[in-house]
DNA sequence: AAAATCAGCAACCGCAGTGAA
DNA sequence: TTTCACTGCGGTTGCTGATTT
């Protein structure tokens, strides 16, 4: 049996709203809100919409404080940390950026977010010289990676579901004339405490491995013997002890230096140490006939602070957890 | 000036998750 | 426990205006 339609398609009227229209859905919205049914929505309103085609009118064009226009360099800053950290979660995207719908944000990124990116990784391949893979430098990803759990407080039990993208590793690679010392980063609350200039990407699997060692040494209960439900820390605890907002931190930082000088200092940086194995493979091969536009290659090209994963990942814990897969207890 | 191509974006489609019955 | 209506999401389509040939 096939799923019931959600309206009567041939009496229904489609293509773009006019004036008449959007005035009639807004005021009787405004009046009597939307009474958690936008099926019925329309045959009150007075519409021959479905109540699907309303809804999206509303969150996307007719409810008060939408933003429309040009993307400020932080929004792109925002952008790109994101679609990095998580991919085209663009709801959970346009929640960190106010007046932004999920729908602009995608197009945005589709239709020139992403080209900006692309011109950027083909100058950085015209110029990146040759570089074989290190495995010293993978054994210290390695030992980073412990670090980190080691160093991570599991302060929220929260049962916890992997997302299904790999998730990124990267330590800063500040613009070469804008590197920070330890010293000096814990003084103005930067915390760089990486001095690296390597990225790494970890596996599901090797995140899932990690943390559930980790926390079966904190005897913290791990739900289940898989990575579908494992407990991590909900909170970001930099080694100078003082609980930070890692995102915003990371937008002040690319703000005070600029996002092209983010994305240009990846092509003095040598790319080739990440751990992932299609992304060895992908260095392992010609890097000169390329012409990959896929997001593998372009994701090298924004630098994050020391864990995009430990300054992201708590925005959706504490505002979105049903996207990171919380189990409900 | 006309046709072809491109870019931007609003809207649609279909799937998956959720919760009520 | 199962079914199914509803919602929300991401991917895709197609329209429109701008630009190029």
């Amino acid at each position: 049996m096939g799923r019931a339609p959600c309206c009567d398609k041939a009496n229904v009227k489609r293509g773009p709203w006019s004036p008449e229209e959007d005035s009639k859905l807004k005021a009787y919205i405004e009046q009597h809100g939307t009474g958690g049914n936008w099926i019925t929505l329309p045959q009150k309103v007075g519409l021959k919409r479905c109540g699907k085609s309303c809804r999206l009118r509303w969150l996307n064009y007719l409810r008060p404080n939408i933003k429309h226009g040009e993307f400020t360099d932080e929004e792109d800053n925002i952008i790109c940390s994101l679609y990095m950290s998580i991919g085209s979660r663009w709801s959970i995207i346009a929640a960190q950026l106010p007046g932004r719908t999920d729908n602009d944000i995608k197009n945005y990124w589709n239709t020139r977010l992403k080209k900006k990116l692309l011109l950027c990784n083909k100058q950085r391949k015209d110029h990146r010289p040759r570089n074989g893979y290190n495995h010293n430098k993978l054994e210290m990803m390695k030992e980073h990676e412990n670090n980190f759990f080691a160093t991570h407080q599991a302060i929220n039990n929260a049962y916890y579901s992997w997302p299904p993208q790999q998730i990124l590793f990267s330590t800063l690679i500040p613009p070469q004339n804008h590197r920070v010392d330890m010293a000096e980063s814990s003084a103005n609350s930067h915390n760089f405490q990486y001095s690296s200039t390597d990225q790494v990407y970890f596996s599901q699997d090797q995140l899932c491995e990690s943390s559930t060692n980790q926390l079966a040494s904190m005897n913290h209960p791990v739900n289940g013997d898989t990575c579908n439900s494992s407990v991590i820390s909900s909170g970001y605890y930099p080694s100078n002890g003082v609980i930070s907002n890692g995102l915003q931190e990371y937008n002040n930082y690319i703000n005070s230096v600029g996002l092209d000088d983010v994305l240009n200092s990846t092509s003095t940086t040598d790319h080739s140490q990440q751990v992932d194995k299609s992304v060895f493979e992908m260095v392992n091969s010609s890097t000169s006939q390329d012409q990959s536009t896929s997001w593998e290659e372009l994701s090298p090209l924004v630098n994050y602070p020391p864990s995009v994963f430990e300054t992201v990942s708590p925005y959706y814990v504490f505002e979105e957890p049903r996207y990171l897969g919380l189990l409900k207890q």
